[in-house]
DNA sequence: CGACTTTGACCGGCGC
DNA sequence: GCGCCGGTCAAAGTCG
């Protein structure tokens, strides 16, 4: 499991319908979870990039009522660049953001039905470093039947829990 | 032959 | 009003 090494998790949970529930004036919208639970990264998570200035509309205006789902935000430390979660993803677009010198890619759940999108960037400073954003939720099983981390998140007074994070990464794929 | 990847161009929103 | 940035689409190409 050397391809993997969830040494930061970035939870960006953000959901539409905020109505005046989560206003933190200094906490960021952005919690950083860092969980070393899983492989106990030796000395990698040494800088957490947290600054992650979300230029959230904080200001009044809620219209906030569109169907933005659910943004969770992996900071991840892989070789490669695409995490196989279990879903088909399909390449939609590739562009390189002014902040990063690399490239972001974007995909998309080739699944008919499930608009799920994910968007990759590999870390600035840090190549080693990937950050995986998925946008949206899926609305069918995986094609590989892979259990994916049973990360239970319970909000709690503007502090993220994780309630159960189980590192058993079960994957039963068709040999 | 089909599905997927690739790359450039286009569009929209926001900032100045 | 213009310029910049980010995101998406579509056509061609490639791989299995």
């Amino acid at each position: 499991m050397d391809n993997y090494d969830f040494s930061n998790l970035i939870f960006d949970f953000d959901e539409g319908g905020n109505n005046g529930l989560i206003e933190e004036e200094t906490s960021s919208p952005t919690s950083i979870v860092s969980s070393e639970t899983f492989t106990g990264e030796s000395g990698g998570s040494g800088n957490a990039i947290t600054t992650l200035s979300r230029k959230e509309s904080t200001g009044s205006k809620g219209a906030e009522t569109k169907e933005m789902g659910h943004r969770v935000a992996f900071r991840t430390r892989s070789k490669i660049d695409v995490m196989d979660d279990g879903y088909k993803w399909r390449k939609y677009g590739k562009k390189s953001v002014k902040n990063n010198t690399n490239k972001r890619n974007y995909y998309k759940c080739s699944s008919e039905g499930c608009m799920v999108k994910k968007r990759v960037e590999r870390d600035g400073e840090d190549a080693a470093y990937v950050i995986t954003t998925y946008e949206g939720v899926h609305n069918h099983e995986s094609p590989s039947h892979v259990y994916f981390n049973d990360m239970v998140l319970s909000y709690d007074h503007g502090n993220w829990n994780q309630h159960s994070l189980r590192q058993s990464i079960q994957i039963s794929p068709p040999p």
